[in-house]
DNA sequence: TTGAAAGCGCTAACAA
DNA sequence: TTGTTAGCGCTTTCAA
């Protein structure tokens, strides 16, 4: 059979209990007996059952990652960001994607964490910033914490990358590519990260001495379909604006279709620029000029206080370190503002 | 505090092993007992507790999802279905990612396996392809199941979808309009699925008579980048074949930007096809010509047996009903052979 | 700083 | 058909 707790103590002459607290990472242990235990530990390639100790401590070590619809490859660095760090501290990850428009769909998000006695969630956008589902989870009393790109609630529970700052670097490189008639293809307004985007950009143009009307802003549904129907409009009147700025990949996407359809040449006709690098931002022709935010990082860095969160009182917390910063990445989508 | 089990116990006037038994639905038990025990349960709302579960009978109602390196959209629509079915049962899914390539890489697996104490796995390709892996797990007493293109396993154990069959599927298409110049990109030939596609197309070809000479084909790597140095391979001499597929999207993407960068108007010049129907295939232009598997239906027909085999011998058996053929979707990217 | 003993909620032998 | 008695492997009172 798998070896025990006993089979550590016995062997490294110390008590259960004692064996427990190093497991624990507890600093009420001398450091003779810590470095002893553990070396019995490792030497035994000793790691406690989950389960048990789930069972005595009414902690699961399972942390819970809920997310609606954002693309494949974001959910994908999540989950290598997020198990980077839970392998690290034995904890296991479990998946649940949800639909946030669902009627049960709160009743559905306790019930994925009553039923595994989930120690924490990470809630990803745009499900992050669904209220009454963190509070919900609050008073079930389960720890979250909610990738955001606004600080939308206490700061201890969000993650928040700083996607205002991003819009600025996109508004001062197509300004600086000469760029005055600019469209841009907003999210959903009633997700604050679209109206955090749309807004740091819009103001960062008018730093810029940029203005940009109202016409030129279309509020879009994040899907590559609708990113065809508001570049249409965009580029349907007699004066074209010489640059589209989309909320995300998939929606530029859209409006490179259009371009094409139009035999607009990007970018010497149209600049076009997305957010999220996806896997699309570097493959499709012409490679679209797009936002990257360290996604893996945010990831890894919920987890942290996740579990920082759920350790009992007397484990010495971990440190938080990794910094949120997105970043633009300028491919061949972007250029230089031809006179028309 | 919750309800547990000797709370149902002391109200029906049972012993806990009755309630067990109910729980557990051992036909040892008195009809009229049971239904009283089934109407306190129900009356407490009492659901068993996993953990302690487990612990007592060595099952933890968690299963695990082992992948290396697919594309992001692809394990998306894994967890999907596998999700579908895993929820329905009362079980969990697990994530880990893992690195085929990695010298521990089977104490890996296997350490993930026995940390959660896992009921079953389901392998993704192309790690589900490693024999020794699906070895070490089955003699760690661990259940599994392997995605894959072809039988490598005893049926029982695997979830495989016609990939073969797929191929033809694309020959015919491509020499129904004309083709008689086709050069392939296959995967690596150390991976099953690559040389399974790759025979495929060629043999298929052959019924159509048509011939593939053998610097025709070129092993790429799967990758976009590879896809690019395979393809310029291809078009680089005086005559260019008129059609080029390649064994996944990625590399297809590739082709087109080689493509582009060439000057050849797709599918005028050259026509380009992948395989997978990921989320480039549909927005790049042209739109990609691909070959898309039910993914979702092989993972939750993958549970399905899963759950099945690490059941007790006395409940009822799921029936295991889905189609798993792979559909040829024609998109822009493919077209007449022009004469040149 | 350490240890002994009592469970956590359930299932599994073995009786009755 | 049912109940009794032990655990599963760990954490947690409480003492020392």
């Amino acid at each position: 059979m798998a070896v025990t707790i006993n089979d550590v103590a016995k062997l490294s002459g110390v008590s259960k209990r004692t064996v427990s607290r190093v497991i624990n990472r507890s600093p009420s242990v001398g450091e003779a007996t810590r470095e002893r235990v553990l070396k019995i530990i490792h030497d035994l390639n000793f790691s406690p059952d989950k389960q048990a100790r789930g069972l005595a401590s009414s902690r699961s070590y399972l942390l819970g990652l809920i997310y609606d619809n954002p693309d494949a490859l974001y959910i994908d660095q999540v989950q290598r960001g997020a198990l980077d760090v839970c392998s690290e501290l034995g904890y296991e990850l479990v998946v649940h994607p949800c639909q946030s428009k669902a009627i049960d769909f709160i009743a559905d998000c306790l019930s994925f964490i009553s039923r595994s006695k989930l120690d924490g969630v990470i809630i990803l956008p745009p499900v992050s910033e669904n209220k009454a589902l963190a509070a919900a989870i609050c008073q079930a009393g389960c720890h979250y914490i909610r990738l955001a790109s606004v600080d939308l609630d206490d700061h201890q529970n969000t993650v928040v990358c700083d996607e205002r700052s991003a819009m600025k670097e996109m508004a001062t490189h197509l300004v600086s590519l000469g760029h005055k008639d600019i469209g841009f293809i907003s999210g959903p307004h009633y997700f604050k990260s679209s109206m955090e985007r749309m807004e740091g950009f819009v103001s960062a143009l008018e730093e810029c001495g940029v203005n940009i009307s109202s016409n030129r802003i279309i509020e879009g549904r994040n899907s590559y379909e609708s990113g065809i129907v508001c570049a249409e409009q965009l580029l349907s009147g007699p004066v074209k604006p010489t640059a589209i700025v989309a909320n995300n990949d998939e929606m530029a996407a859209g409006a490179l279709r259009v371009a094409h359809n139009l035999k607009l040449s990007v970018p010497d006709q149209l600049s076009v620029a997305g957010f999220d690098d996806n896997i699309l931002a570097s493959r499709i022709i012409p490679s679209l000029t797009t936002i990257c935010r360290p996604v893996e990082n945010m990831a890894s860095l919920a987890v942290q206080k996740l579990i920082n969160m759920s350790q009992s009182d007397d484990s010495m917390p971990l440190k938080l370190t990794k910094a949120i910063t997105p970043v633009l990445i300028c491919r061949e989508s972007t250029g230089k503002r031809t006179e028309n």
